[in-house]
DNA sequence: TAAAAATACTCCATAGGTATTTTAT
DNA sequence: ATAAAATACCTATGGAGTATTTTTA
């Protein structure tokens, strides 16, 4: 015999026949006829191989084989009450969300340090995974199923994603204090398309937005890692560079060696935006979140297109 | 949701997804069609009011809750596995054949010593449990099911027993060596009608054949509750008995003080015979040990009737 | 465009119901 | 004679099949 093609309710059956000692009160208690109860258990008997109940019309006494995978129905019936346990419970929105949310690396270490504490009141249930990589690989994730939901900037090469747009982050001019471009009355792009420009290694997003930005031919031979890195770089003068915002931050650790210029009003930015799977049934809830960043962007980022 | 309604077969479809991430696939596993398992799927889906896997055209992913009653889930399934396992050991006669034999008072103690060793050779997975007792008592306990099997004596006033005569127990008269019994060339029935008839407890069958066999007034005013008591009042010069031929023993133990002198061929005896609920579907196992005792029989008791 | 899941439908096995018979005490 | 389980027979649900459509990457 198959496990598939063993029938709970049959071993509801025997539990109650057992507890009854009769077919007829056991019948009841599970609400059906007791013929209907009678052939189960002869079918499931049949089945086994096993006489499980010794009945005449007075008495019912299980056998010993009954005896035995009573307690084994019990276990069985046991477990499976759990499982709908917990079914119910989830079901009820009792369990914590769990959910894994990544972003790119030029944003989270920014970003979330400003933001968490507000995620926690407004989304107190939810258990978060943060995790930060390259645009490549977030979308790997969020395809394998890895990462739920992602903070990175579109255009992204990537179908099956829901994206929603949170805010627009501009980029930041950071030059030496003593640099040209720090003292110069307006900035254009074709002023930033020189050979002094730093870049982040390739794979970074922000490497290419940074190079459209400035009209640049991107084969600056100088590039960085992190942007911590790069901001040392142009600390130590050996060019500049265009940073997000918020990675930006208000440039005091860098005392009088690094200028931040912020572009006007339409200067250039990136969008950054959550993604997940279309296919997430908690499509609802993550628009929620989504919402929330939005809403609780911090200082500096302009409303999203 | 019912425990009852819940089905294993779908939980090994939950499983078999999970585990192919792929319906088409899992049917495979499952040998049905895809859209059966689909199907199901999505019934139990409903029934739970939760989603448990996401899917679209090119990737399956258990949701959170999918992953956490999948969990549970597999529990189930092991549960029932050993259910059907258990079921099919002890379908194969693996498991130990347990049986509580009784017997009556003034034959087990003297019978089983005899026998259980052999019993053991030819029976030796089964595991005995013996028990003493009343006729009354062993039948109350056969019916509840207490007791599998009891060793008495015929006729009893009881229905629905099996029951198999095992052989015929003489009775030995026992008197003081220097009574006149002791000395007499024949005993008959009627010689043992006096008042020096010492018998059991009420209550005891051997108390009421031994009456019969003397065709004595059951008005003694002195009885034992045990045969060895009796043996011992006898030894005392308190009168005569009769005492089963198992339980007389070889009188060694007395020395002089008591003569056991038996019966000719038709001399008193009782029946002893094995009986069963008839509704034991073991009946043949049982028809098969009562047969052993038949042929176990231990000297001097002669054939049943 | 291709792969995969979902839908549409048909079928039939079987769990369950009612009425009745058999069995055992 | 009575209580209880077993049998007979019918119904209907729903699980599973094939063929097809929809979806999505």
């Amino acid at each position: 015999m198959n496990v598939g093609a063993l029938s709970l309710r049959d071993l509801e059956y025997v539990v109650a026949v057992a507890g009854e000692r009769h077919f007829g009160r056991a019948a009841e208690r599970c609400n059906v006829s007791q013929p209907a109860l009678s052939a189960q258990i002869r079918k499931l008997e049949e089945n086994l191989g096993l006489v499980l109940f010794e009945r005449t019309s007075r008495r019912v006494i299980p056998t010993l084989d009954g005896e035995a995978l009573l307690r084994e129905a019990r276990v069985v019936l046991g477990a499976a009450q759990r499982f709908l346990d917990i079914a119910a419970e989830r079901q009820g929105g009792l369990a914590a969300e769990r959910l894994a949310l990544g972003a790119i690396q030029t944003l989270g270490p920014y970003l979330f340090p400003r933001i968490l504490r507000r995620l926690r009141d407004a989304f107190p249930r939810l258990a978060l995974t943060l995790t930060e990589s390259r645009t490549a690989d977030l979308l790997d994730d969020l395809r394998e199923g890895r990462l739920d939901a992602a903070l990175l900037s579109p255009p992204l090469d990537e179908t099956g994603l829901t994206l929603l747009p949170l805010f627009v982050e501009p980029f930041i001019l950071c030059c030496p204090a003593d640099h040209a471009l720090a003292g110069a009355k307006r900035v254009r792009a074709a002023d930033l398309a020189g050979p002094g420009l730093l870049l982040l290694d390739e794979g970074n997003c922000l490497r290419d937005q940074a190079v459209a930005a400035c009209a640049a031919a991107p084969n600056a031979s100088r590039h960085a890692t992190s942007l911590e890195t790069l901001r040392s770089m142009v600390a130590a003068g050996q060019g500049y560079t265009l940073l997000p915002r918020l990675a930006a931050g208000d440039g005091r650790d860098d005392g009088a060696l690094v200028t931040c210029r912020p572009f006007g009003e339409n200067g250039p930015g990136r969008t950054i935006a959550l993604a997940w799977r279309a296919s997430d049934p908690r499509g609802d809830r993550l628009a929620a979140l989504a919402r929330f960043f939005r809403d609780a962007a911090p200082e500096g980022v302009t409303a999203a297109a």
